[in-house]
DNA sequence: CTGTTAGCGCGTTCAA
DNA sequence: TTGAACGCGCTAACAG
């Protein structure tokens, strides 16, 4: 490998100039700053990325922080899509990555958290995935040493940005097409977690819908488990005109329970996971809107690792976010 | 945070000797060692990385490579799996390890990448999936110069490896089990990709049960896809006696497949993703094996870039790679 | 066994 | 506008 010292010797500058030319500084000469071009061309140069890192005291790094076990296996297209995202967008801004999940730093302190990570450079963090009780993670947010980005959870301060769907929106909008369609009145809605942070605000979105069509709900908490969403629907659909779910999987348990019980109710999930069935095409609609929130994630860490001010940041959604299907049993 | 030097300043000695115990060094007293470490230990000391592995020529830092989408998004669980035993190894072995994604690096040249490799001081590789004909992979791993370790792929050579389990004898004992149960004669085989190298190891297994209990199969490739998997067992699956699939995936499409058709027929797949069905306890043995493939991966990868010769590694498999469900319609 | 010295490859003053 | 020189934090010979 070619390093900075031959690029400088083929051009016949100094290194420094070699290096000013690399990080497009203002003063260089188009004569010096061509000859030094020609000379990372014929060479195949590629600036070492390390030495530039350990150098300029700045150098962006983020840690990727992935939870793929703690809700439910089937989401990992999910966090597959964050990760693609936000890996995309760190190589087209420069920006060095490195995954993590969750159970890699399990058990350990704040503190040593944020050793570790200090030892590895790293000044932003994205965080996919956190629950309220996830202490240990709230404290390193808390302590505002690194600019932190947290996907789905509204938490706010000077170097830490929220970037999320509307979620209250987003369920008002799928319930309300599903409720409409065929003209239900009594609604099963299938949520979460209870200490999800989107729980809440998709609840929300039920509730401002239901109010405003004059429905009745009944909200059970499936903890997105496909099997425990199979036994609410098992216990309390036969009483109601649908089901709807806060996630695909969940909606998968539903319907399975009814075709069970051989009786048919509309049932809606959330996600737009690709098994969702072979009507499939549209659903890919969905899994870009995770892609892009990854993308998203990343602009905002390197916003915020370069003087930016924590924020709340919206991502827009599909409506495709639906799952609907016809059971012939 | 604290560097080497302050460390070196409280305890009295050189840097390079508090170097030397952090590597673990052999000619070191125990009594230095003891106040180095209560030193480190006094200033929260953890060694940069970066600064380390720009010194240390042969620091190991390895690149995972995924794709995602290549197959079928379903198997994303799989990647997961693989990734996350990955990384836990390299956290253990004190690795530096870099994501990507095929897409990620999509249109470039051999070279191109080799030099992107290389800039990021990168040594060694782990591809997970990779098919017959991605030429520009072939070239890079060809070339040898970086240790290469190959996920159920059959490629060896001085510096790369390959890991996967026993693709043909885990078919053989997937099918023979749901032939067995059922004294099945007639089997419709729906296979995954032509370009996949397991495919053909896994046609084997079958061709070989096949033959020992005189048996008659047909081979459809489904591609990996629900929807192709749903298409074949629409045409051939009434003629036969049970559909073994090549993953669950493609599982499920059949077995969808026979349910509109209102047949029965055992059917098995693969994988044993979660969402396979409830029964869902036992599967969590089969996501294990994707994990320690991962984590075995990233052993043979330091085993490479130590010098090892390239081999090919064999990794038990969870006979519960197995699906199997009565169907009541 | 310990300390001195020289880099690793690059960014960044500060003179020139 | 350019380049010499220093330093980032650490490892690796080589002396002592």
């Amino acid at each position: 490998m070619a390093s900075i010292r031959d690029v400088a010797r083929k051009a016949g500058v100094a290194i420094s100039t070699v290096s000013k030319v690399l990080n497009h500084y203002p003063n260089v000469s188009e004569e010096t700053k061509e000859r030094v071009n020609a000379a990372i061309a014929e060479l195949d140069f590629v600036p070492n990325s390390i030495a530039s890192a350990l150098s300029s005291k700045n150098k962006m790094r983020v840690a990727l922080l992935l939870d793929p076990k703690r809700q439910t296996h089937a989401i990992d297209q999910i966090f597959m899509q964050y990760l693609l995202g936000a890996l995309d967008r760190a190589q087209e801004t420069d920006t060095e990555v490195v995954t993590f999940f969750f159970s890699m730093l399990e058990g350990r302190s704040a503190d040593e958290i944020i050793r570790d990570l200090k030892s590895q450079n790293i000044t932003g963090i994205i965080i996919f995935g956190i629950s309220k009780k996830e202490k240990v993670w709230h404290e390193v947010i808390g302590r505002q040493l690194f600019s932190c980005v947290v996907i789905d959870a509204p938490i706010v301060n000077e170097r830490t940005s929220t970037v999320s769907i509307d979620h209250e929106q987003a369920q008002y909008d799928v319930a309300r097409k599903t409720v409409l369609d065929d003209t239900c009145r009594r609604v099963l809605y299938i949520a979460g977690r209870r200490d999800g942070y989107v729980t809440d605000e998709r609840i929300s979105g039920m509730k401002k819908l239901a109010g405003e069509l004059g429905l009745s709900y009944t909200v059970r908490y499936g903890n997105f488990s496909e099997l425990e969403a199979r036994n609410i629907a098992f216990r309390y659909a036969k009483n109601k005109d649908c089901v709807v779910c806060a996630s695909d999987l969940m909606a998968i348990g539903a319907m399975n329970a009814l075709i069970e019980m051989d009786i048919f109710r509309p049932v809606c999930g959330f996600d737009g996971i690709t098994l969702m069935g072979y009507v499939g095409k549209q659903m890919n609609t969905v899994q870009q809107d995770f892609y892009s929130i990854g993308r998203k994630a990343l602009d905002e860490a390197l916003f915020l690792m370069t003087g930016g001010s924590g924020r709340q940041v919206r991502m827009p959604y599909s409506i495709v976010r639906m799952y609907y299907r016809d059971i012939i049993c």
